[in-house]
DNA sequence: CTGAAAGCGCTAACAT
DNA sequence: ATGTTAGCGCTTTCAG
């Protein structure tokens, strides 16, 4: 029974009082196959055990709960990404998707699920993908025009860059950022000074290595998230160097541990909560028809520069 | 059609090709209402955002989806956490669950579970839980022992202790392990060096600040999780004393982190890919009732230290 | 080996 | 305001 007004006052009473006598519990399973509504939606992660996600996914889970859904988490993508996640909708196994992986084609998913029904989905990343799809994202680029500021309100003229990897063809935001910021302070970009890394701890490590190695190094690195920061540092240290003495650190997410890295981690916070909440939020008003699906949702959220000690003015 | 073998192989192909022209997927919710079987199971963690359990959870879902089963994450409790947990599976949203929290009553929730048709349930905790339950865990006492005896080999004599949560009215195993081993070391235990933390690494943070008002200081100190070590070196390094010099720290986990901290830090690793595997697993032979509820399913896996720069010998 | 039919527990539509 | 009924898509049983 769908519509509790429809009946009588003393009715309800003696429905809840049954209710209450023999444990009634709706099943779901008969639920969802009279409804065609799962109750669930999917939240498709590249690495649930980084960080970075495991705070948003609190996040996802907790006003999934407050709608009512459950969430199913779909981790690694077998060999057809997309095929795999069809699954999950065509069986009827959930309504909606919470798509945390900008590595997956996803304009091909979407005419993938447009073709058997139109399964909503939002989209979180930090690239800025095909305007037609829902988006919450982080404004990364201008984030990154403020780390920058940042070192040169310092006094940093010397500026080197750890980018992540540049997915697909999109435009990488955060390295865009930087590089802008770098032209309009009239700051010379020297290639050398441009890593790369895959925002892993290992990689900032590896980009250290190469930092020791130069000849002429940057006074601060603006690395493009908080682990890589990690693992530079971690080889820095290793190799009797100081930060922020030797070279200046800005991160990226401000994930939990930040604070309480040697030196604590100046970086840019990410609001992973809310970007989190928000996705969830926007795609239940699509799954439930509250929200209509043109225009496309789109939300971008303002970081924050969260200053410690990792940054300093440059020491020569 | 859930019997392969009773159709003839050329209908069997008949069905392929019309599996693959019309592109029928099967439908879950009537598989779910007709069996009375979600393929699904849930995973309750007191906090997903934690990196120790994040790791957890990504072996948890691999599992699962290796034998077909959706994982539903369960994070926070609501007043009345078993109530909440009953509803997964009594509405027949969920075959079992993988319980990582010690803090729930388990007992009483199996109770609850039992009496609504006996619903499979694995616990995951540090503690060793009640014997009639299924629990997968780490040698906890053990590795503790080992913990200090690596210190003691240093030489170190005067070891603290910064210890988990004291979890309902069970044994913590980390700590015990910790007495035992001073005890059988002959080392003094002294009440000042034996502090309180609650695995989040503010908590190490704020035991630093007691050791430092110390007048007599423990050369070493072995912490009940990495978060925590984290947290008190960040402490000690800001009052300007440094790790391992002033003082030697072993932490417990080996957080995919613990490796780029400065120092890099000593620890006691857990398999927590395996805590996640078996635990899975050994859930999903209970549902599919391969594996009979008695015994009940016990499996204790061994830590491994990882000697790395946080611990030294003592320095005077 | 194949076809037909009942029913899992629910909801929406319709009848009273 | 309440009662009845058909049917969601599947599996299982029973008949052919």
């Amino acid at each position: 029974m769908s519509s509790p007004e429809r009946v009588s006052v003393r009715t309800r009473e003696r429905i809840d009082q049954a209710i209450a006598a023999t444990g009634y519990t709706l099943n779901q399973a008969a639920q969802s196959l009279r409804r065609q509504r799962a109750k669930t939606i999917v939240i498709a992660l590249p690495n649930v055990g980084n960080p970075f996600y495991s705070t948003i996914l609190d996040a996802v889970v907790m006003e999934a709960g407050e709608h009512g859904y459950g969430v199913l988490v779909a981790n690694r993508q077998p060999d057809d990404p997309i095929e795999w996640l069809r699954d999950y909708f065509f069986s009827s196994r959930a309504d909606g998707l919470v798509l945390f992986d900008a590595t997956l084609d996803a304009p091909a998913l979407q005419s993938q699920l447009a073709a058997h029904g139109d399964v909503p989905f939002v989209v979180v990343a930090d690239e800025v993908v095909e305007p037609f799809l829902n988006l919450v994202t982080s404004d990364n680029y201008d984030a990154s025009r403020r780390a920058v500021q940042h070192l040169v309100a310092l006094g940093h003229t010397k500026i080197g860059h750890l980018s992540g990897p540049q997915i697909g063809h999109y435009r990488n935001e955060r390295t865009a950022g930087f590089i802008d910021a770098m032209k309009a302070n009239d700051l010379k970009l020297c290639d050398d000074w441009l890593m790369r890394g895959n925002h892993v701890a290992s990689s900032g490590f590896a980009a250290a290595e190469n930092f020791l190695r130069m000849t002429n190094r940057p006074s601060a690195l603006f690395c493009a998230n908080d682990e890589m920061a990690l693992g530079f540092i971690s080889r820095v240290h290793q190799a009797g160097l100081t930060c922020p003495q030797d070279v200046s650190l800005v991160g990226f997410d401000d994930i939990s541990m930040a604070e309480f890295l040697s030196p604590p981690l100046t970086t840019m916070r990410q609001k992973r909560n809310e970007l989190g909440r928000l996705s969830t939020e926007a795609l239940i008003s699509l799954i439930e028809g509250r929200r209509k699906p043109q225009p496309p949702f789109r939300a971008t959220l303002r970081c924050e520069l969260v200053v410690r000690g990792s940054t300093a003015p440059p020491c020569s």
